[in-house]
DNA sequence: CTGAAAGCGCTTACAG
DNA sequence: CTGAAAGCGCTTACAG
């Protein structure tokens, strides 16, 4: 039935190589046979199976992502353009989540290495302190690519925010906007992003001579909005001195917000919210909320980009060479009033 | 660097064929050489390969979903499924997104047939009436199901919801609420989908001998929601007589509802709304839209569900036996006011 | 310019 | 119960 290198060589009274070299323009192959061979095979529809080529050329044109969840649409739209620009390349995209558990997360790699693919991208769960299995990847000569959560811990290509900065100018938003009293949701005590969203809060508060207090930073457990909503609900209720919230994280806004919808009112107009998000805020209805957005389908298109930089110095034999490269949020934040 | 069947052969002084046949629990192998080839595979962390024993077996372990788009978060949700149970069973997810487009879909299943997926599963793009490269995968042997929107040319397994019930039970409600002028959104002519749900919203009209008017139908176009966006603003502007609207698209109402949000007060409390959609209502703010849950994730679950049985089948040499599956929506519509 | 041969890492029908 | 041999569909170093 499906076609071989074999088949076409018969038909057309040329041996297999003769074929297998036409197809791939080997220079020692005359003109006039290629065009032959490429006619016919594009006749019959003939393509190599990918899965007999891995043999020889250990390339199965398959990358593997790892992101810790598809809740947050901000990874939808990482995914988006991870597809797109890896398809223009012919690359197929396989999809794992984490659920932001190490435990997981190196058994996804374990299964993404054992189906060989040619590239695994990866942003850390928030609770990945250990890094063997991304060695392991390394080890392998699979290409690695850290994005959004990365580590300094290893070294290979890695693509993220930055966050130190983005968090300063948010908590410095609020700041100018009269807050003083700014809470800070933080999802990980050991994440590098998270870490960095810490510091770039608190160099803001430095900055503008606000003490910093320990009660104002409140840590998600592992529903992020529900615990969220909780907890803003309790805040409200204990009527609560807070001004402003700065929340680094959509999927805590969504627990955020959802309460605001329920109050309308009250709440409203008092307290002042910058959330980093991957959506368009008139959506919500909160005047008073601020998003900046993180555009993921771009940093998905990047991830590729330095993929395939990597596949091509690996081609060369030339030595790798890693890049650590920080990229900015789409918008300032200017109208929150 | 690899470790290989060959090399633990001349390790545990066995042959190829042996080390192959205990590690697949052969009965012909006896208990204790199975034993002490399977500790030492264990030991040395040897997994076969899988891309080498692909070409022996004709299974790559990998699956392909073709969804139109991913701004919908049903198909999000639905893609958590697919991935969630098909990892659970051994089984790589390759994501693809066809723009609803027919071509772009053509395209991506030649390109998942040439990677000798086990199993391929479509939601149809809108403009697809044109089947070859369906009857394609059924040529090459591979698992094919339709999900969501489906057709009825070709035979394979089938998940989908029951949209002609859920749309009459749509079209009823806002009936039973008042509404006589009610406007329907649809995206495409010619999917079996979009002409199901037609179907549901005209006999529902037609049970309570409501006249149908071809003016309370809008096809929307390529930008789903800036359309639906443009068209109510205009409704509102030319002070339509409109009093519900019957949305059977997640990605339609988030026009619909961006313009509600700009408005808050006066089309609020008058024009009474139901949409199918794959979020929680609450969040939009809006208290006469009601949301009809459509559950991706299980619809997800399902198709892998399907396609595990097709494998089976294969397996044992069975004949082939094809279902269509009609599933509900998670909850009626009872609270719109 | 062309092709015979070896080999990639497995599986399995067959022989013993 | 074990293993030699053939073969899955390609690619490429080598010979001519």
């Amino acid at each position: 039935m499906k076609i071989t290198l074999k088949e076409i060589a018969k038909q057309l009274n040329v041996s297999p190589t003769t074929v297998s070299k036409a197809l791939q323009d080997y220079p020692d192959i005359s003109a006039e046979t290629k065009k032959k061979i490429k006619k016919y095979a594009k006749q019959v529809g003939y393509t190599p199976s990918i899965q007999a080529a891995y043999l020889r050329t250990q390339k199965t044109r398959i990358v593997g992502v790892i992101v810790p969840n598809f809740t947050d649409h901000f990874y939808n739209g990482l995914i988006e353009g991870v597809i797109e620009k890896a398809s223009k390349n012919g690359y197929l995209v396989v999809i794992l989540q984490s659920g932001d558990s190490q435990k997981k997360e190196k058994k996804m790699v374990n299964r993404l290495l054992h189906q060989q693919v040619d590239g695994i991208f990866i942003s850390l769960a928030r609770d990945t302190i250990n890094y063997d299995h991304l060695n392991k990847i390394i080890e392998s000569k699979t290409s690695l690519t850290l994005f959004d959560n990365t580590t300094k811990s290893i070294n290979c290509n890695k693509i993220s925010f930055d966050e130190r900065n983005e968090s300063f100018v948010a908590t410095e938003h609020l700041i100018k906007c009269g807050c003083k009293k700014i809470m800070f949701f933080r999802d990980s005590l050991v994440s590098q992003k998270s870490i960095d969203q810490f510091i770039g809060y608190r160099k803001a508060l430095d900055q503008y001579n606000i003490p910093f207090e320990k009660k104002y930073v409140h840590i998600t457990e592992n529903k992020m909005d529900d615990d969220a909503y909780e907890f803003i609900k309790a805040l409200y209720n204990s009527k609560s001195e807070i001004e402003g919230i700065f929340i680094p994280n959509h999927v805590i806004s969504l627990g955020i917000i959802k309460f605001f919808n329920e109050q309308k009112t009250v709440f409203h107009n008092k307290i002042k919210i910058v959330s980093f998000s991957p959506l368009n805020g008139q959506q919500w209805g909160h005047s008073n909320l601020k998003l900046i957005k993180l555009n993921g389908k771009k940093m998905g298109g990047k991830i590729i980009k330095s993929f395939l930089n990597e596949q091509n110095l690996l081609k060369m034999k030339l030595p790798l060479t890693f890049s650590t490269e920080l990229l900015k949020s789409k918008e300032n934040i200017t109208n929150l009033k």
